[in-house]
RNA sequence: GCGAGAGUGGCGGAAUGGCAGACGCGCCGGACUUAGGAUCCGGUGGGCAACCGUGAGGGUUCAAAUCCCUCCUCUCGCACCA
């Protein structure tokens, strides 16, 4: 009566598979699901994380199929990417080979962990049946101008060779893969797609949302999209020819403004210094400032610098000429790369002006005084007040100021109301070889011309002898490249850069709902049928870029009329990381669990480690446990359920050897019991209508559960709760004799408790569950019955507890039938011989009555 | 700095205004046993007790881990975005 998972996971693994159980038909017959978890990299082998995120949404589409929804549950793989590459230079494979291999291995390990996926519906997004369509997407993008061409600054990584993206930057500016590598910025001509279009209505979809996403993420989105109000105003250059553009969020404080910033790349720095004969110091600046790193350029200590560039420009509305610096500050890629400069309600400006002897110009006063004067300043004083020193805005409130000023301004024609996003639109280019071709052709004659849709896919040459060297293996290709043009026939060359990879990200749980279909990326039909994503499992890593240009996808596909409704996830859950704790040695930094002997000393040099914080599970931290192992010695049932029992999903889960022992011995315990009353359960009669006390008490044990447990997945989504309800039902069930379980009074109502924990327990524990489903004498697969429901008239108790407290402490605990009136437990409380101590020659000041729960009493 | 979340036994965590510490781990004791690191049963916040206990302090309430205010600590996100 040993619990030997290794002997039953894989037997019903292959039933499951033999039946097609988890097989989900196009045509939608029952109320639809659609369950997806974030799709795996295909780095090698699974980890803890995966194992966490996969056994949730797991549990949840399980769930919802007994409770008879027609749920889909797909996986595929996320497969072109950096590492492939990386790989492939390291071992000297193929990144093609290498990727396959890695599928082929992990679609095992989650085969293994019992995944109950529609497996008939999986891809890789590295074969041309997926990626050709994104290349028609693009074509479509092209065609609508939310695809364009533009020459952009970008991190460039010598190692990758490749256009980082500025999260693959660490913040000491070196490259996220190459540590040692510092990332440097080049010119390149670049594919985008504008996003930024839909800014607004990605920030106001929100809405939708709330309630189904964790605020957290909503939170991130915000500060990503980063929408302001303000304002863009001309400053007509001094020379008279021109004007420069800024944008600002205080057009209130225009008076104010004495010189102008702009950031050191701007084009104009340059050609200002050259009319006015300062190019060497103004050089020398610029490139000084272009050479710092990012941490350094970017961190808000950073001293302000600038340099005069030799231009001036005029305030516009009060007609003084202002000098324009560059200053290390200015971002040029936000607004304009221009701003206009308010010492005196500007804090930045403010430390500029004091340093390079500006002027300040005080334009708003605090309300109630007229104290601020610019000698007196020793910040900026960048709240609300009263306007003052600006012409005919005297005397506004400053908010009232900014609508004045911009209308003012408006009619003049040198300035307009703007909303400014801090998102950028998207720049999908790669000089990478592992990635979806970029379908349009050069010509020296047309340009940049698509490649016709009837020509598509433009196929990734796989045959490429990969080689080690740098750079991208694409571009050496000829017989690829050289290609006709296909507007003048002459010779083009292909575009050899590729898709961002979150390009394929983008779509895939759109392709789901048809895999297969060899005509069209989507079937409109079938769209309108499975979309949204009803549940949405993943990381937080993804919660903006994945998750931002995934809704910008859908939206743009539903402008097209192929995906319906306005958001692709109805529901996120973003599950906390995997922890563990980790050792650190003094001499030799991270230890493995093993590099470490009984005593806590370092294995190597015997110096004591460090039993460090928890932290997120990673290699480089050696704080990892393998999935393998742990599911060859305790089965996939054991970590599902460890996984689910440890914490609530979206928490972070301390690992813990021992935790998992206990999730094992849980497991060992439902086996035992329910194996060595095998022959008594199979015996077991049906429920009858009366019952004997003994089987009534088992029976509302088992409806309470069945209650909670269903209220824990369903609507709270404590997994760990639930669970726990069950190890009670279990160890209650333990307590039952021998004989009740003979006895044909009781054992119906065992058979009946028995069944309830299989049931409940198989979308965490599914193969144990199976196994004690057959050998209780039960035909057909749990997997496949329904989730039963609980009887309301068996869960309720007739005899209810009932606190009582005195001055609000508690002095006694009385049980009264359930159905008793206020009245009588008043009665109850205020006879009771515990109570009576401390109530007796007092006088009862107040008696509060809670129904079934408690009686408070307030004595004097 | 701004924003979000969190702080409860030796540990992971329960309890979302009504018995603080469910369930699990660990620990202690017992049974079975040649043996037990298997299994089963029992105990386990602190204190001898009155009582005291949910990061600290105040408040609301008959009643606060839970609601309000002030503060501390930690985690995450954003961070010179004009």
């Amino acid at each position: 009566m040993k619990y030997q998972p290794q002997e039953i996971e894989g037997k019903w693994q292959e039933r499951w598979d033999a039946a097609g159980v988890f097989r989900c038909p196009d045509e939608v017959v029952a109320p639809k699901f659609y369950c997806l978890e974030m799709f795996p990299y295909p780095s090698g082998r699974i980890h803890m994380g995966h194992v966490r995120v996969y056994t949730i949404g797991d549990l949840l589409a399980r769930f919802k199929r007994m409770r008879g929804c027609q749920v889909l549950h797909p996986i595929g793989w996320d497969a072109f990417g950096l590492p492939a590459e990386n790989a492939a230079h390291r071992h000297g494979t193929h990144p093609a080979k290498w990727t396959w291999e890695n599928i082929a291995f992990m679609r095992e390990q989650l085969k293994e962990m019992g995944i109950s996926y529609d497996w008939d519906r999986e891809f890789a997004t590295c074969s041309p049946e997926y990626y050709r369509w994104e290349q028609l997407f693009f074509l479509w993008m092209l065609r609508d101008g939310l695809a364009y061409r533009k020459r952009a600054t970008l991190n460039w990584c010598e190692e990758c060779q490749t256009v980082l993206a500025n999260e693959q930057v660490n913040r000491d500016g070196t490259c996220f893969i190459h540590d040692q590598t510092p990332v440097t910025q080049r010119e390149l001509d670049q594919w985008f797609l504008g996003i930024t279009k839909y800014a607004e209505e990605l920030l106001s979809g929100h809405e939708e949302l709330r309630g189904g996403w964790p605020e957290n993420i909503l939170e991130m989105q915000r500060n990503w999209i980063g929408r302001s109000e303000g304002a863009e105003i001309d400053f007509p250059l001094a020379g008279g020819d021109g004007s420069i553009t800024v944008f600002t969020t205080r057009p209130d404080t225009l008076f104010g403004a004495t010189f102008m910033s702009m950031a050191p790349e701007h084009p104009l720095v340059m050609r200002f210094a050259g009319e006015a004969g300062r190019e060497k110091e103004v050089r020398a600046f610029v490139d000084r400032v272009a050479g710092q790193d990012r941490l350094i350029r970017t961190s808000e200590e950073l001293e302000k610098e600038g340099i005069f560039t030799g231009g001036y420009c005029v305030n516009p509305v009060t007609g003084g000429k202002i000098p324009i610096y560059a200053a290390n500050f200015v971002l040029y890629e936000y607004g304009t790369g221009a701003v206009m400069a308010v010492p005196a309600h500007d804090q930045r400006d403010f430390e500029f002006a004091k340093k390079y002897e500006l002027p300040i110009v005080v334009v708003v006063q605090p309300e109630g005084g007229d104290g601020l004067t610019a000698d007196a300043m020793a910040c900026a004083y960048e709240g609300q007040g009263r306007m003052v020193n600006s012409g005919p805005f005297d005397g506004l409130q400053n908010e009232d100021g900014k609508r004045e000023i911009t209308a003012h301004l408006e009619r003049k024609g040198i300035g307009r109301a703007k909303v400014q996003y801090r998102l950028r639109d998207w720049g999908i280019s790669r000089q990478r070889y592992w990635g979806c071709p970029i379908p349009v052709i050069h010509c020296p004659k047309c340009g940049a011309v698509p490649v016709p849709e009837k020509d598509l896919p433009v196929v990734l040459p796989e045959d490429l002898p990969y080689t080690r060297e740098k750079g991208n293996p694409l571009a050496a290709a000829d017989d690829w490249v050289r290609v006709p043009c296909p507007s003048c026939g002459g010779p083009g060359r292909r575009e050899t850069d590729t898709f961002d990879t979150f390009f394929e990200s983008s779509w895939y749980f759109l392709r789901y709902i048809d895999p297969r279909n060899d005509r069209a990326p989507l079937d409109p039909e079938k769209m309108r049928a499975w979309m949204p994503v009803d549940q949405y499992v993943g990381g937080v890593e993804h919660a903006c870029m994945h998750l931002i240009y995934a809704r910008f996808f859908h939206k743009y596909l539903r402008d097209r009329g192929l995906a319906p409704g306005n958001e692709p996830f109805r529901r996120l859950l973003s599950q906390g990381m995997v922890c563990m704790a980790t050792l650190e040695c003094p001499k030799h930094g991270w230890r493995y669990p093993e590099e470490v002997d009984e005593g806590g000393n370092c294995r190597q040099c015997g110096e004591k480690v460090l039993v460090g914080r928890s932290m997120k599970m990673s290699k480089s931290k050696r704080n990892v446990v393998e999935p393998s192992a742990l599911v060859e010695r305790y089965g996939a049932d054991t970590a599902r359920l460890f996984s689910l029992f440890a914490s609530p999903p979206e928490k972070d889960l301390d690992w813990s050897e021992q935790g998992v022992e206990g999730a094992f011995r849980f497991l060992g315990r439902v086996y035992r019991l329910i194996a060595q009353k095998g022959k008594a359960l199979r015996d077991a009669g049906p429920i009858a209508g009366e019952q004997v006390e003994a089987a009534r008490r088992i029976r509302q044990v088992t409806h309470r559960t069945l209650k909670k447990v269903t209220g824990d997945i369903e609507d709270r989504y404590h997994f760990n709760t639930a669970i726990s309800a069950i190890m009670e039902m279990v160890n209650f069930l333990y307590l039952v004799e021998d004989t009740a379980w003979e006895s044909p009074e009781t054992s119906p109502a065992l058979r009946e408790a028995v069944e309830t924990i299989l049931l409940m327990l198989s979308p965490f524990a599914p193969h144990v569950c199976e196994e004690l489903w057959e050998r209780i004498g039960n035909d057909g697969m749990v997997c496949g019955k329904e989730w039963p429901a609980a009887d309301e008239e068996m869960a309720r108790a007739e005899e209810i507890l009932v606190v009582v407290q005195v001055n609000g402490k508690l002095r006694s605990r009385i049980t009264a039938d359930a159905e008793a009136t206020e009245e009588e437990i008043r009665a109850m409380a205020l006879a009771d011989p515990r109570v009576r101590e401390y109530t007796d020659g007092k006088v009862i000041r107040k008696l509060v009555v809670v129904p079934r729960k408690l009686v408070s009493i307030v004595v004097s």
